[in-house]
DNA sequence: AGTCTGACCTGAT
DNA sequence: GATCAGGCCAGAC
């Protein structure tokens, strides 16, 4: 799996390093859009990456948004990244929090009733970013609505 | 400069 | 129905 020899740095905030990126004001990456869509995420509501990744523009580009969460740990208003969770409303990246079990702690803390790192009822808990904006939403998010 | 990984999703087999 | 592969962007070695 997952060949990583190298050292892992906890402090590679992909938006810490904002110096590469010329303007993100005028040239907002993807990554500030999540961050804005993830802060939006009402309390005891919970999203999907592909969600955010959608309505960012990007849902080919899904995988970024985690690894935009990676850097809302750094982020100074702390984004709400345990209302983050895969298509299949399991708590994905709960290990990356400062604690595995933190994740389910604010979730439950919410209201959101969290199972076996899976989160429960995640239609109904389940807070689309695009209805805020009022973008179409995608297949993924009928699916959900369907299970 | 090239390579690879990464908290994913969708489509096709 | 389950599994495989592809794909996007950005950062780190």
């Amino acid at each position: 799996m997952k060949t990583y020899p190298k050292t892992k740095k906890p402090s590679s905030s992909p938006s810490g390093s904002k110096t590469k990126t010329k303007d993100e004001k005028e040239n907002p990456s993807f990554f500030d859009t999540v961050y804005k869509l993830v802060r939006k995420i009402p309390r005891g509501r919970a999203t999907t990456y592909g969600a955010i990744a959608e309505c960012a523009g990007i849902r080919l580009s899904a995988r970024m948004v985690g690894w935009a969460m990676n850097g809302a740990g750094n982020m100074k208003p702390p984004v709400p990244a345990h209302r983050v969770v895969n298509r299949n409303g399991m708590l994905s990246g709960k290990h990356h929090f400062e604690t595995p079990t933190l994740m389910q702690e604010l979730l439950e803390s919410e209201g959101i009733t969290v199972k076996d790192d899976t989160i429960q009822d995640f239609s109904k808990v389940f807070w689309d970013p695009a209805g805020n904006k009022k973008k179409p939403a995608t297949s993924a998010v009928k699916k959900i609505k369907k299970a």
